[in-house]
DNA sequence: TGCCTTTTGTGATGATATGCACATATTTAT
DNA sequence: ATAAATATGTGCATATCATCACAAAAGGCA
């Protein structure tokens, strides 16, 4: 298995490519080119090659990829097949949204439960997800095999529910706050800084009315 | 003026910067470090005074950054005192949320509008938004030289909306949907897209168990 | 004052990612 | 069967960032 050292960035397109592929297997497409996915997905076909041949040779010459082999092997990859289970920490505006979002659905990811120290919210259910009280965090998370948690509190408690989770044994944040976590080195984070993505994208907005530099794609 | 050539990553640590040295400022912190704003910021003190160097040299050997002339520098530079203001299209669970996030109170970025087509949501004030109907998008924008546009519609609208937008003179596109947005060149577009940050949190915490890889720690 | 400490700004190097360009293999058409 | 068309996988050049390491400057203390 080519497992061992896919780049940062291609792991972030492969659920992209994993996306389309679904798509053009449902409407009955047999093959596709680097070329075509390119087109869709707005990426450079060597781009996209290349992150395929960290992979493995799934590719033809001459012929492009087949979707059906290109999609189970992502699949199996991703291990799309897998359910991951996810809790939510912070019931609010934000917190609610990503509730009702249903990552589920569509990419095997299921929230299931959120988290909040506002006595009003403990107890209800949003979606079919219900709401706990943070002193049965651990709990839960152990019951669900929950490793992964989204963190959408107020600024002000971020750091201490962070050690909260750190301490029920939580191995990975998706962290919406604007808070630099400081957690032990075996902890993965990756922020989501709202503010941050707007006003970046105004910044270049006004100092490169022009859109010369071709520019990154993501937050 | 350094103005000309910021890095694109330079200028999404920006925002950071300035956060941070707010905080600073508001508890009376007269000087500060790039040792110290790494140990808090957690970026390398050597990125953070590259970062500073391509705006001027604005620190002082043996003493580091004086707090109020770089927070005064940095507000100058990202035009803080500037209101921006943006729309949203889309007024679902996401849109909502973000409309009541209040981008405005601390970052002089401004939701002026929401849109969106269902009719039991046009005539709505949210958080004192109001919500349109699509056709008012044009007149809309005018009136308050709105440049950025929130995407937050179903991804099955996100095109044909993205043409309106484009349509109506609209330059900047902050997009949730997960949709590759086809723009005219001129037109700069981010992308947050919610599933893959989590799909890429979740691949790396199950294929690389310990956090060997530093990583990096944004969306 | 003079010396030691602190801390910047940056040259140099290394790490990571992008995309060109082409040899090579396969398909498709005649 | 043969030629033309197609499209992969990858060597290589280029671009972008991060970080080390240190000279130079300024602060602070005795």
């Amino acid at each position: 298995m080519a497992d061992q050292k896919i780049p940062q960035v291609t792991a972030k397109r492969l659920p992209l490519y994993y996306r389309y592929l679904e798509k053009l297997h449902a409407i009955g497409k047999q093959r596709v080119s680097s070329a075509a996915l390119a087109e869709a997905l707005q990426i450079d076909p060597a781009t996209i090659r290349r992150d395929f041949s960290y992979l493995g040779e799934l590719g033809k010459k001459g012929y492009g990829y087949n979707v059906n082999y290109l999609l189970q092997f992502l699949r199996d990859f991703l291990r799309q097949d897998e359910v991951t289970n996810v809790v939510l920490i912070g019931v609010g505006n934000l917190g609610t949204a990503l509730l009702r979002y249903n990552f589920y659905r569509s990419h095997n990811t299921k929230i299931v439960a959120g988290f909040d120290i506002d006595e009003g919210k403990i107890g209800m259910d949003i979606d079919g997800v219900p709401v706990y009280s943070m002193n049965r965090l651990k709990e839960v998370l152990e019951l669900h095999s929950v490793e992964v948690a989204i963190l959408t509190v107020p600024v002000s408690a971020a750091q201490s529910t962070t050690d909260q989770l750190v301490n029920a044994g939580i191995r990975g944040i998706l962290n919406f706050t604007p808070a630099r976590l400081n957690v032990p080195s075996h902890i993965r984070i990756h922020h989501i800084d709202l503010t941050v993505e707007l006003q970046t994208l105004i910044y270049f907005l006004k100092n490169f009315p022009t859109n010369e530099s071709k520019g990154e794609q993501n937050g």
